[in-house]
Parts: C-alpha cells; structure tokens; sequence
DNA sequence: TTGTGTATATTCACTGGTCGGTATACATGA
DNA sequence: TCATGTATACCGACCAGTGAATATACACAA
C-alpha cells in the first residue's frame, strides 16, 4: 500500500466515478480512466479484476455520500415533516441546475446495463435505493404515519421520477413539482392533530 | 420501391428496435441489426445515414404505439377518473411481469446518451413524455380540474418513476404503488361533487 | 417490341480505428 | 527473496462506416 495522502487506487475510483457518471459506463473506456488518474493501464488492472469491477467500485464509492446528503438536506430544513420532505426536492432541484450535472448515476447505470439483470452495479443501486427508502420509512414511523411504508415508496418514486424526467427534458422545475407531491401525499398521511400544522 | 408486404426499411427497423430495447443503444452493434432484419450492412446504410440515425426511427416508431396503448387503458377502464388514471399503471405492472420488459426504451436511451444532450433520439424522447403529459392534462381540465397542468406533471412523474424503480428493483409492485398515489392526488385535485365519489 | 438511360436497392469485401485485457519485465521495501 | 506495485508494449476481437460493383424496375424513344 502508497503511504501517499490518497492512494492510486482512490485517485483510480474517483477518476472513473467522474468519467462514468459523465458519459456513461459503456461511454467510457479503461484507457481514459487509467489516464485521468495518472497511472497506467496496467496498474489499473492491478488494483481491479475488470472493467466491471471498477463500475461497482464506482457505484459503491457514491452510496453513503449520496444518501448522507440527502439525509443532511431533511435534517437542516425548518418546519414540519411534509416541508422537510419537499426540501430535498429543492435542493435537488439547484443541484440539477448545475451543468455537468447528469441525474441519478445509480439510476443511468441499471438502464444501461438492464440486459446485464446480476451485474453487481445493479445490485449496488438497488442496495442504495432499499436504504433510502428504509430511512424514509422509519423517519415516517417515527412522526407516527400509519402508512410509513407506503408513503416512503410513494416518495421514492417521485425522486427517482424526478430523476429520469429532468434528465430528459433538462427542466428541473419539474424536481418542484415532485415536491409539492411529495408534500401533499406525506401531509395526508400525518395523524391529525390540529387545524395549522 | 419494393412491392413485399414489409419494406426492407421497415424490417430493419423493426429489428433494431426490438435488440436496442433489449440491449441498449452502445450494447448493439450494427452488424447485429442487419444481421436479425436480414440484410446485409451495406443494405442498412443505404436506408439510414448512420447508427444514431438508426436509434431514431427506433423510438419515432415506438412514438405513437405507446401513447396509444396508455389511452386504451385508460378508455376502456370503469369507474371515475382516479380509478381510470390508476388503471394505466395497474396494466403497467402486468407488463413489467413479462420477462423481456426493460423499463421504457425512451427513459433508458435518453439515459445511455445523457453525454449526447442535442441526440436526436433524445429530443423524441422529449416529444413522447410531453405528448402523453399534454394528453393528462387536457383530460384533466375536462374533468374540471383546476390545476391540472400541475397533477399532469405528477401523475408524469410517479409513471416515469415506476419505469426507474421497478427495472432497478424488478418489483412491479412498485407501480400499483405509483398508481395509489395517482389515485390518490387525482382525487384530491378533483372539484367537490358530492360525499361519496 | 426492343433497346437504352436512370434511379432505386442490394451485395461482398474491406478499412481504419477502438477496446478490454494481458505478457513480460522491472523496481522497491520488508 | 518474496510480495507489492508500476511501466512498456502488445493482442485479438470488435465495430462504425465505405468503395466498387451489381441487380432490379421503370420511363421513353426507335
């Protein structure tokens, strides 16, 4: 093991992780990666078994940031649940403003590969995705929803939705939409109280 | 022009579309196309200019077939417009059961081409999803309904997010999932009539 | 009817280049 | 001396697109 600050095979990960999230993973060749981190083909291989491999190392490298954002985007915003709800949805929506920004890079790699049904990449996307879900559905017990479980796939669909139509139509406005669904379906959801939130 | 009941243009097509559904646009070689349409290469390249040309008429040709299909669910369903929304993603759900169903071919190619932003392909793919979105809303605003640019957006949404979840998952119950929501956002957005539907 | 020109449609063989992966050798530190 | 890690050079398969020739169908003049 390089006692250097970030080892080849970190430089390795996140030099295919840009790479792959930009053009895709069949968009991509070994060579480019190789050359982005400053090392050689071989050694590339050294470190992983194959391009596969990397593709995995890539997805599973995104799994915890992704979802502590997310998580840190629910826990900053003010107001009641169905508002911190909707604020991960805004703040998705200023990311996908940004204009290198491609969608859901867990999302675009099992469509590009959904004729590969046990490539570990797609294995680590669904894993991703269950984890959020799960957290939705126990923040949702937690605030006493009856329907938790239903309400957190409900959710989950309008964000990957949100996902693959702002990708499409390069329109993030349609993030707020998903919001304000999101807002509505989790407020019908919340056990009574009283009259204002 | 060839007198056979199907043009060679059109088997071509015909061929293309059923291995870029299956495999993806960087997954299938053109080889491979003529090879399943029965022509040879050269063939091929004298009714499209080019492979991208190819993945065009691939989804102009699934274009109105598809939009078609969601309106005959939706006619030939009983029961109000909730429940006729929610008919679409309950004969969704049969159609992810079958084992070749891969998600929307739309949704994936524009999610394979996402470093490609003025392909063709995705600009039809654009003009499919804004035709159906136009379609719910129209719907909608007969119904009475007064935001319905608004629910069509998230009935859009919640099916787009279906194709995401269930060909990352392979679990259509995530579209009867989908279709409760929709269900239940297009009766909260319906005009008050009377107690009981 | 027959010959000729022309646009359409199709084939075989090929090219220039890309790509995932590897054989082999070398360096360095424990 | 042995495990770890890196470099150069290479391979065989694949792949989008093309050159040149040929077949088919039809229009029109002799």
């Amino acid at each position: 093991m390089a006692r250097s600050e970030i080892s080849t095979r970190e430089r390795i990960v996140s030099a295919a992780s840009a790479l792959f999230y930009a053009d895709g993973i069949r968009g991509v060749n070994v060579d480019a990666v190789a050359a982005k981190a400053g090392v050689t083909k071989r050694t590339l291989y050294y470190h992983f078994k194959s391009k596969d491999d990397l593709v995995a190392a890539y997805l599973a490298g995104r799994d915890q940031p992704n979802l502590a954002l997310f998580k840190q985007w629910f826990d900053e915003a003010e107001g009641g649940l169905p508002a911190k709800v909707e604020r991960i949805f805004r703040n998705l929506a200023r990311s996908a403003r940004h204009p290198k920004w491609k969608g859901c890079g867990f999302l675009r790699t099992s469509a590009e590969l959904a004729n590969m049904p046990g490539h570990p990449a797609i294995r680590i996307g669904a894993a991703h995705k269950k984890k959020f879900e799960d957290w939705l559905r126990v923040t949702f017990e937690a605030a006493g929803i009856a329907e938790a479980a239903q309400l957190a796939r409900q959710i989950l669909l309008l964000l990957d939705g949100s996902f693959a139509v702002v990708l499409l139509h390069r329109d993030p406005s349609y993030m707020e939409t998903a919001g304000h669904a999101a807002h509505a379906l989790t407020k019908a959801a919340l056990p009574v109280r009283k009259k204002r939130q």
